[in-house]
DNA sequence: ACCTGAACACCGTTCAAGT
DNA sequence: ACCTGAACACCGTTCAAGT
């Protein structure tokens, strides 16, 4: 069975030079490419679908490439390299996860600051089981390119967001005595290795039930929040 | 320049049937095999040497040959896959972290059992920071064979051990009040969380100086020790 | 403009042949 | 017994050629 094939109805001769408004007002169908539409987005799909079966580490831009029906060298005009896929895949994850801790974020607006930074942790918390395959991807530092992408800002925010809770928190004397720098560390270690260990698969092997995860992850949370309580 | 080769001393052709207890009163001269002598052992450091400068997921099992110096088929008399040579460096690693946090252990022995149980989360950051290579290599369950290897039962180990100190700091009223098996599995994520953050790199996106990430991670797990003391 | 398909330099792994 | 080196089925990436 063929997938439907058309042709770009934009496309023209290198020689048949037109300007792109003149180009768009004498044709103003919707441009369906060769093939897709949208490759680009077909490909991202193809990658979450595959990492979800096979893992980061295993994908191949060749086999994204033929799930998304396409010849091997197709992707790279989409993106230069597989870390370029991988951390685009890993954008839209980070994307999705500061709108779940921003929902987190929201419906915790009227309690007290400490509370709002227990809210992020849960909001991660709840976004990294519920999406693991994502998570990983954001983690996987060794394969993605963090540092020249939007993503390191993103992280960035969060970690501002966080840090302003914890200094109110300790403004309006929440918190028991300690550094405070310190504790906010401490919740971010506590909640990243949480998920790193729910998705490394070692929560079996530490006399966790995993189909109690999230539920357990989050009361060890609280009870790390209570520690630090005044 | 040619690495020095030698012959088998006790090769022998297959019809040259022979008992390895005859075979080693003929001939008591040590065997320095083909190449080497000890392939298996400079191939799992050459892997090691390798992941210093690539990272684990970029190993290839030719490069670590070529590193060795001897033909890409060779490692596979030694090591059945690719897994399965990670999965030995990993369990050099995991004796030798045992190794560290034993005498770690043994440095606080006249001390009360939750002071133990942070020395064994000093012993892990200790040899983490200080083998973050090797570290690494424990850490990546996806390239290597956790399951079907010692390493599952060296782990469990420590954990049983750690789980004796925590009911015995319970017990002994050092604790606040509080579920022990939370308060260790938020240690164990705390302390996981650290050496990941700072092998994974995210240290500075912190805002943690790197040259004093032990120093500073110690300092934040005893600030935890603290936190859950009574 | 966007994709194809051949090409290049790599992989992991197997296996007959050499010593 | 242990290693070589060719072979197979894969990779990522490039690029001329097609539509």
């Amino acid at each position: 069975m063929y997938a439907m094939i058309t042709f770009d109805r934009n496309w023209q001769f290198p020689f048949m030079t037109k300007t792109r408004s003149s180009a768009q007002t004498e044709n103003a169908i919707p441009r369906h490419n060769y093939h897709h539409g949208d490759l680009r987005r077909a490909l991202l799909d193809a990658a979450v679908q595959f990492i979800e079966t096979h893992g980061v580490e295993a994908v191949s831009v060749r086999a994204v490439a033929k799930m998304a029906g396409v010849s091997p060298g197709a992707p790279f005009r989409h993106f230069a390299t597989r870390t370029a896929l991988l951390t685009a895949v890993a954008e839209e994850a980070l994307n999705r996860l500061a709108g779940a801790i921003t929902l987190s974020l929201q419906a915790a607006a009227e309690q007290n600051p400490l509370l709002q930074f227990r809210a992020i942790g849960v909001g991660f918390l709840r976004w990294a089981f519920a999406n693991p395959t994502h998570f990983q991807v954001i983690s996987a530092r060794a394969v993605i390119d963090f540092e020249g992408s939007p993503l390191r800002q993103r992280n960035d925010a969060i970690r501002t967001r966080m840090n302003a809770l914890m200094n109110e928190a300790a403004a309006t004397g929440l918190l028991r005595p300690g550094d405070v720098g310190r504790h906010q560390i401490a919740a971010r270690a506590l909640v990243y290795g949480l998920a790193r260990m729910y998705v490394d698969g070692q929560f079996p092997s530490w006399g966790l039930d995993e189909s109690k995860a999230l539920q357990e992850s989050i009361a060890i949370l609280d009870q790390f929040i209570a520690s630090i309580s005044a």
